[in-house]
DNA sequence: GGCAACTTTGACGCAACCCTGACGAGAAGG
DNA sequence: CCTTCTCGTCAGGGTTGCGTCAAAGTTGCC
């Protein structure tokens, strides 16, 4: 789900603002001024933020230096004023757009997607989970496949999803009813003859010895634990 | 230096854009149309273009869709149309900003800056994507064209919207909701059949033998795989 | 208006997958 | 030593999903 942080000191608007993004399922947190946005920013890890120039503690173009100090996220800038230097100053400051009030909703929410989407692919940290080696086999998230001995394992859906679940809490004991319900869905909980069987098929097709299984571990009356 | 597309068919603009950019040390190159825009963004391959929508030839927004069938390099839209619809078109086509006539000049370079700017740590080599070639048959994503034998392959529209999806992932897994989603539309997402019938039509076009498909994959549950 | 190309829809056979139940092995505890 | 519990393994049966073909519906062009 995109978080989206909201900075403007002018409740309707943010009223506005909150309802709109709400309503199509994004996250959203609001800031009536720089040091608050800067400190949500920080701690919220926003997708994207929508910031008012016209703030009461500091200037909006500090709000963008401060932002980019640290990081990359996408900035759209509201103002009021249709000034070509403030423009032009907030862009060259670090912004990704700028948007003059009175907007349109619609066309911000679009400018909002665009900016999103720009940002996608380079997800922050998220490439070094992308793919995991053992000695024996690879496991690659991103395109869901596992390559061993220099082909290509055939999975099953309910196969990868188990897999990939373990893989993503590589090192962790997962519970076998956390498990079940994220391969499963919610309303399962208990049956956990299905985690044997599809564990062996699992340890058949990626364990050197299936018998004798070195990185699916079960831990009795407990759960599985993938281990590199 | 970075490479600048202007694609408008009014001489005045592109001239005062023109002199704009070279006195910014920008390198850029112009077009009259949509023709010739993507050929020149195939053949210069430029680190940002310049659009309006006003094209004698064919509709903006295809171009949109043209450029982002094979690039994702920063597209800057310039319009005379205020319309609210047409910026949220031109904008989930793929579009980055989107800029209304007449525009100040210090404004839209700083746009412009913007995009570059953001565009700037994308990996490399991507772009590169534009031809994609198996012992089969070779694609060509920017003129759009399949080539086997020696000959061009007919493709329809959504044969052709399926096969630029699959080759953009090459490699890689596509959910078959993803692919219905991207070449049907957003309000689909089961009519898997849809899949179905359409990955036949492009394997008895492009697989040597269509029954035992060696580039198409099935993943039975999951979703389709174009692999080299 | 009529034709051609393309898209959508339905039906059918077949293979693959998921669920289920049964059985044995091993460990823990009385 | 027996009971009890959990885990691993296997094989059969119901169900789902895929490929294929053909026909109906739609669109665009002459």
């Amino acid at each position: 789900m995109t978080r989206v942080l909201v900075v403007d000191d002018e409740p309707q608007i943010v009223r506005a603002l909150v309802i709109n993004l709400k309503a199509r399922a994004y996250q959203v947190d609001a800031a009536p001024d720089g040091r608050t946005a800067l400190e949500l920013a920080a701690s919220r890890h926003p997708d994207v933020v929508v910031l008012d120039l016209g703030l009461p503690d500091m200037d909006g173009v500090e709000v963008i230096r401060g932002l980019r100090g640290w990081t990359r996220v996408p900035i759209l800038v509201l103002s009021a004023r249709h000034s070509s230097d403030e423009k032009v100053e907030a862009l060259d400051a670090g912004a990704d757009d700028y948007v003059t009030k009175p907007f349109g909703m619609d066309e911000l929410l679009a400018r909002l997607r665009a900016a999103v989407r720009r940002a996608e692919p380079a997800g922050p940290g998220e490439d070094d989970l992308t793919t995991v080696e053992t000695e024996g086999f690879t496991v690659d998230l991103a395109a869901k496949k596992v390559h061993r001995d220099g082909k290509d394992v055939r999975l099953t859906p309910t196969e990868w999803h188990l897999l990939e679940v373990l893989v993503r809490n590589t090192g962790r004991l997962v519970g076998q009813k956390q498990l079940l319900q994220e391969v499963w869905g919610p309303s399962y909980g208990t049956e956990t003859n299905y985690l044997r069987v599809y564990m062996a098929q699992l340890r058949r097709k990626l364990e050197a010895d299936p018998s004798h299984p070195r990185h699916f571990i079960t831990e009795p009356g407990m759960g599985y634990r993938f281990e590199k």
